[in-house]
DNA sequence: CTGCGAGTTCAGTATAACTGAACACAGCCA
DNA sequence: TGGCTGTGTTCAGTTATACTGAACTCGCAG
C-alpha cells in the first residue's frame, strides 16, 4: 500500500483555507516524521508541481492541482448534468440546492446555487466538508454505503452534535439509513442548524451506483407546510440528473435492484454488437 | 528525491479531458513498470481520494483533487485581484482576456473572459496548457525566469511552429524574452494563430516575484491601430493586479530591481515592534 | 467450453526511503 | 554588531520499503 504515497497525499490534505502555507518542521510535526523525511516529501511535491515553493523556502499548493481538478470536472458528467436542473429548482423555489459527494467518509460540497429567498447559509460552501450523519444529502450518500463502511466511518469521526436534533447514537444511525434507502430520500429537519432543514435524493450513474446527492434547503418555517411538493420536487429532480447520466430506474417506488437499461449513448454491451 | 511520489504524480498527470479512464494495464504501459507496481499506485491513490475507481476496475480522478484546487483558488490572492479588473478590462474593450500562470516550462490558462466583441479563442480555455513560447502571455513568463530554466523547457519541449510569425530560433527568443523583461510587456503578433495578436503584461507578489501574466486578445485588424492604448491598459491593468496584491513599484521605466514597500495590509515588518 | 485479456495477489529480493546529526542561513534580541 | 534561536537543507549508513515476475481469478468472446 505505498506508505510513500499515502503521505505524500496526507501532506496535500494539510493544506487548507485556514492554514495554506506550512514550513518543512511544520509538516514535520504535523506527520511526526523528521524534518529531513517532510522536506524530501515537499521538495518532490515542488517538483512535480503539486506543490509551489514560496521565496522563503515555505510551500503552498500548486497550480498542477487546479489542472487536474479542472480535468475532472471536465470528464465527469455530474455537474454538466446537474448545474442545469439545479439552476430551475432554484428559480422554481427560490430557495438554496446543494450537490454533494461522499469523500473520505464526508460530505463533499460540489455545486451550491442560492435562491433569492434562500437564508445564507454559511457552514457549507463549494469544496468545504462536513460530516455526513446530519445534512440531508449526507444521510443520502451514508444510506447507499455497505454498513460496515458506515460504521468505520462513525468509529473514526464520531456522531458530532451540531443540534438538539442531530443524530448522536448508531442505532438511530442505523434505522434512519434504513428508511432513507427505503424510501428514497431524506430529510434534514434542523439537524445541523436550528431553523434549517432540507430534503435531499441520490443521484445515479449508468451503472445504477448512487455518486452524489442533491438537496433543497429550506427555512424551518417554509419546509414544514410544503414538505411533500419539496419532496416529490427534489426527488425529481436527482431523478432526471440521473437519467441524464445514463440510469433509468425499472419501476418507481418499488424495486431499487438492478438496472434495466440505459437510455443514454454509449452504451451497448451485452446483448448485439 | 522519492521516486514513488514521482511515479504517483506521474499517474495522475496521465489523466486528460482526452482520456480521464485508466486501467492498470495501461498505466503500466504508459510508465514502463510492470503491472503490480501500477496497480499498486493506483490503489494507492484511490485510497487517498486522489483517484476514484469506476464499478469495472479502472481509475478517474478524485474529488479530493476538486477539493484541493478549491482550497488552492480560495488561499490564492491572484484570482480574486485579478477577476474584477480583468471584467473592467473586457468591459471597457470588449476583447478577451487572459490570465495564466507557468507550470512545467507551459503556460496554464487560470481564468478567461471573453468580451462580447472578442472572437472565439478556441485553443485557449481554463484548464487548457500552451507551449509558452508563442503566446504573450507565455513570453511573459519566461521573460522573468532564469535563462538557464528557459533553455531547459526548450530543449524538452522544442519551438513548435504554430504560424509563419511563431518563434522557431532559440536566438530570437533569447532576443526577444531580453526584450519583453525590459519593456515590461509582450506582444503577440499572430505567433499562436493568423489573425490573432495580443498584449501581455507580468503580475508580480509582493516580493516583487512574476506569478502571473494577463493578456489582451485582439484580432489582427483591430490590433495594429489601437496597439498603444492596448500596451499601456494592459500594463497599467497588471500593474494594478500587482498593487493588490502587495507590490508597490519603486519608479515606473527604470528600476526593476528591489520593492520598496508595500501599501498593502498585514505588512509590518521590519522597522518597529 | 476454452482462450484471451483484464485486474489482483503474493513471496523474495534489490533498492529506495528513513534516520539523525551536521550544515547554512535568516531574523531577532541583546 | 554579534551571537542565538529558529528556519530550511544536506548527507552517509542502515532499515524497511517498494519493485519484480509469475501465478491466480474473473469476464467476455469465439
Amino acid at each position: 500500500m505505498l506508505q510513500t504515497v499515502q503521505k505524500a497525499a496526507q501532506v496535500l490534505r494539510l493544506f487548507t483555507p485556514q492554514q495554506p502555507e506550512w514550513g518543512v518542521t511544520e509538516v514535520a510535526a504535523a506527520l511526526e516524521i523528521p524534518k529531513s523525511g517532510a522536506h524530501a516529501l515537499l521538495r518532490t511535491l515542488a517538483a512535480e508541481g503539486l506543490l509551489q515553493r514560496t521565496g522563503n523556502g515555505r510551500y503552498r499548493l500548486g497550480w498542477t492541482l487546479f489542472e487536474l481538478s479542472q480535468t475532472l470536472l471536465d470528464s465527469s458528467a455530474l455537474l454538466r448534468a446537474a448545474r442545469p436542473i439545479m439552476e430551475r429548482l432554484v428559480a422554481g423555489w427560490g430557495e438554496t440546492t446543494h450537490l454533494a459527494v461522499l469523500v473520505d467518509g464526508q460530505v463533499l460540497y460540489v455545486e451550491k446555487l442560492q435562491g433569492d429567498r434562500a437564508l445564507e447559509i454559511v457552514l457549507s460552501g463549494v469544496g468545504k466538508r462536513l460530516p455526513a450523519h446530519c445534512s440531508g444529502v449526507g444521510k443520502v450518500l451514508l444510506a447507499h454505503q455497505p454498513w460496515e463502511n458506515v460504521l468505520r466511518i462513525v468509529e473514526t469521526t464520531g456522531l458530532v452534535s451540531f443540534t438538539p436534533n442531530t443524530i448522536t447514537t448508531v442505532e438511530q444511525l442505523r434505522a434512519e439509513l434504513e428508511r432513507v434507502r427505503q424510501q428514497g430520500f431524506a430529510y434534514d429537519q434542523e439537524e445541523v442548524m436550528v431553523g434549517l432543514c432540507c430534503a435531499a435524493a441520490p443521484i445515479r450513474d449508468e451503472s445504477g451506483q448512487v455518486i452524489a446527492a442533491m438537496s433543497l434547503s429550506v427555512p424551518a418555517y417554509r419546509f414544514y407546510p410544503n414538505q411533500q411538493r419539496l419532496t416529490t420536487a427534489i426527488v425529481d429532480a436527482a431523478r432526471r440528473v440521473s437519467e441524464e447520466l445514463g440510469y433509468y430506474q425499472e419501476d418507481w417506488a418499488w424495486g431499487n435492484g438492478k438496472r434495466s437499461k440505459s437510455r443514454s449513448s454509449g452504451q451497448a454491451t451485452s446483448v448485439l454488437t
